[in-house]
DNA sequence: CAGTGGTCTAGACCACTAA
DNA sequence: TAGTGGTCTAGACCACTGC
């Protein structure tokens, strides 16, 4: 009846032994496993305690139920990485990076800007650009740009120092939600040559981060030119 | 008693309910929500129901339970974004890409591939070279090379059209679980120049994955060399 | 000690799928 | 119709925290 003897829950326990059947090859993509019901019985468990194991191979891409039919286990779920972003992450755990705040303006929102934001032309918007250098020297320069609110308090350090969407988060005193963004390559322009201290036309990773409201509403665009030799972006899979 | 009168479950509409409490504010970082009987009351359903629902709360990381104590309103995770790689993927939903398979050897494992699969210099490796080209011409060479193993089939298809960890997967005929990838820019180079139909130097993207099995030996490693021009990787919060 | 989260049961009913 | 997953209950006991 009571299987309390282990250190481990249950149901981690039937989920282990399931994923181990799955990575020994015991399981095979598309393969249904044993029905709920006789899971119980075999594993001397509710249907509950199943489920909730289940439901973690499940989150965890290993397995996929479909009503009525069954549950089957999945193809390599590889495709999917995480890739944690911050100016932490940026350059490496091991290395620290420093950001300076190079200039803190309100201008009108040129075409670009308004294009992203979703703003008209020529609405007011702040305009952060940061200096991003590690120990050996310049890695990217970014531009931050959010809509401009009258009376909303500015907080320099803020700006400079924290995550973009935290930024917004505390200016906007809301708790958001989404987040995309774009990484591509191109070569360093004029503007950030002598900042990042390379020439014109030195490989260059450009990440351009767009925040959104839960409803889609732009509230956040920034722009980041990485010096390409000095920027890698690590990505990984695992969901824990 | 029975509340099953919606169309969505209740543990769901809590789950909303919560979320929709902490996103407009009403709910701020670090403060502790209604312990779980409390909340089982209020919404007349059962503890299982409730802990069901903070479970998606906790899975999408607005809240962090700690035993004992209460369960509490994290702050914005948006550290962490979701980079779908794959082939499809690569180019936008929208393009459709296409693979060429351009040379298929086993030639001895050159300093480089050596240290990044773990093996001595000069053991047999399998290489594969490929083309992807969307409508609007090429878009990026990549190498991909894997330990040789006698005696195993070499499925041409597979290995130029699957996703780098099936294909692993497949040739190990083992269920994999690590991969990582590293992302930075560059420039193209004389070997690739003519293929990408670009000049040397043009900025290129370049996207180093390593799979690895359970225990960490990697077992394949793959390096893509994009035109920066034709290729934008993107990431997205939300976890749905 | 009381309050909290974590695990678990032995049922129940529903929705969906396929024969 | 039978088999399957999805939701839900009304309890129970445990482990941990803080007073």
């Amino acid at each position: 009846m009571e299987g309390r003897n282990e250190y481990l829950p249950a149901y981690y326990r039937l989920a282990e032994d399931i994923r181990e059947k799955i990575e020994s090859g015991e399981l095979k993509p598309g393969d249904a496993i044993p029905p709920a019901n006789r899971l119980a019985e075999v594993y001397g468990v509710s249907l509950m305690t199943v489920r909730q194991g289940l439901t973690i191979l499940v989150r965890m891409g290993y397995l996929k139920s479909v009503q009525g039919k069954g549950t089957f286990v999945t193809a390599p779920s590889a495709g999917t990485l995480i890739l944690p972003f911050s100016d932490k992450h940026l350059l490496g755990q091991d290395k620290e990076v420093k950001v300076k705040l190079l200039n803190l303006e309100i201008p009108a929102a040129d075409e670009i800007v308004a294009d992203r934001l979703a703003i008209k032309k020529g609405t007011k918007v702040i305009k952060v650009k940061r200096l991003l250098y590690a120990d050996e020297g310049p890695v990217a320069v970014d531009f931050r740009f959010l809509p401009y609110i009258k009376g909303m308090p500015l907080l320099e350090k803020e700006i400079a120092y924290a995550a973009f969407p935290e930024v917004i988060a505390q200016y906007r005193e809301i708790f958001l939600v989404q987040s995309s963004l774009e990484i591509y390559a191109c070569t360093i322009r004029c503007e950030e040559a002598e900042l990042l201290e390379v020439e014109e036309g030195h490989p260059a990773l450009c990440l351009e981060q767009l925040i959104r409201l839960k409803d889609g509403r732009p509230v956040g665009w920034s722009r980041m030119m990485a010096r390409g030799d000095r920027l890698t972006l690590k990505a990984t899979s695992r969901t824990g």
